[in-house]
DNA sequence: TGTACATCAGTGAACGCGCGTTCACTGATGTAC
DNA sequence: TGTACATCAGTGAACGCGCGTTCACTGATGTAC
């Protein structure tokens, strides 16, 4: 049964994704080794030849999804001219499509408040997934001294994070609705 | 054992209470009811005397928490100035209390993406919560028209909630601290 | 290059543990006459 | 007002279940000569 290094590595890969689709969809404490090697297509007896624990596979499964979603961003964010990259991304933060599919989406609005109960290695890589978020924002204020950018994409961030959450969290649809457009329209004129 | 009907209804109260800061200080999956009722001073065993089962307690303790730290926001308000009531709210939203005292604090901020996939009874518990704090922010803003003022406050709820979210998350503690005070500064001068 | 042995990815059963929920029991409270 | 009985808040043990983790096993891969 033993496949090559290679054939490990992708597997490790596959794994991570599958877990961070099933963390971000069912919660991290919602989601057990069972359900995350299934979704990899594996049985669970064998995650501990590729994780130390379940809480090593969460940071990084939160790296991965990060990396992900700032990869998507930033390109979306490379085709339109400069000035329009924070609307954009802007946009594309508080579209219904990523508010109700949150699998594919932002692991700090999927997950924030369990990550802030989190280990240290896990609040570590949800801190640095939220630090690629802000320099891609930052990035779009194009003309404007680094320093003013960044403290503009402080607020940015969070700003859409917590509007995200909460579009999700509410069961009157068009409160969701508002509360996406609002922040939008809001965080585009900044 | 048996207590009279005052009594009873008393420590419905207190388990309440004590239900919701355990959920918002080690979340709702990692409070089991063992942990609530020895917080409240109980066994466990008593509690299908008062709740139908986990889900109820969760919803009514989001509804307790918000209706409290809803009530201490307007206090604080109604001291100040008309004009001033918002820079009140947000400053003491977005303090480093705050921060580190979740149990205390919004179950929002605390509970969000735990809340987005709870059962559609604590979200619509959730989604009172948010328009209490929607109105009482909405409140604030004095001579401006109410659907405008309301507008206003779609903003700046889910910004404060994000912002807080991500102070709790983020590992360093200069980058905690600027994320509240970018966030702070920004909605303050709405 | 071929052979013998060690390694280890993946399986599936098992482990102890804590979970939400149920239940028999106790004894003070509430109710009916 | 007093008495007999039903009710039920709270206890503590028990239930089945799924959790994270471990382990013996299989057999293909990797390594050493």
């Amino acid at each position: 049964m033993r496949k090559s290094k290679q054939e490990a590595a992708v597997t490790r890969q596959h794994i991570i994704k599958a877990a961070a689709e099933e963390f971000r969809k069912n919660g991290i404490a919602g989601t057990g080794l069972s359900d995350l090697m299934a979704a990899a297509g594996l049985t669970h007896g064998g995650f501990y030849r590729h994780f130390d624990s379940k809480d090593q596979i969460v940071a990084e499964a939160c790296t991965a999804a990060a990396e992900s979603l700032v990869e998507q961003l930033a390109a979306s964010a490379s085709k339109k001219s400069p000035q329009r990259g924070l609307k954009t991304i802007v946009e594309k933060y508080l579209s219904a499509a990523h508010r109700d599919e949150p699998a594919d989406g932002c692991p700090l609005a999927a997950l924030g408040s369990e990550m802030a109960r989190a280990d240290e290695a896990t609040r570590a890589a949800a801190t640095e997934a939220f630090l690629k978020l802000v320099n891609v924002i930052a990035a779009q204020f194009g003309k404007v001294r680094p320093d003013v950018a960044r403290r503009r994409a402080l607020i940015v961030a969070p700003a859409m994070i917590g509007a995200l959450t909460m579009a999700r969290i509410v069961t009157n649809s068009e409160l969701s609705a508002a509360i996406l457009q609002q922040t939008e329209k809001h965080l585009t004129n900044l």
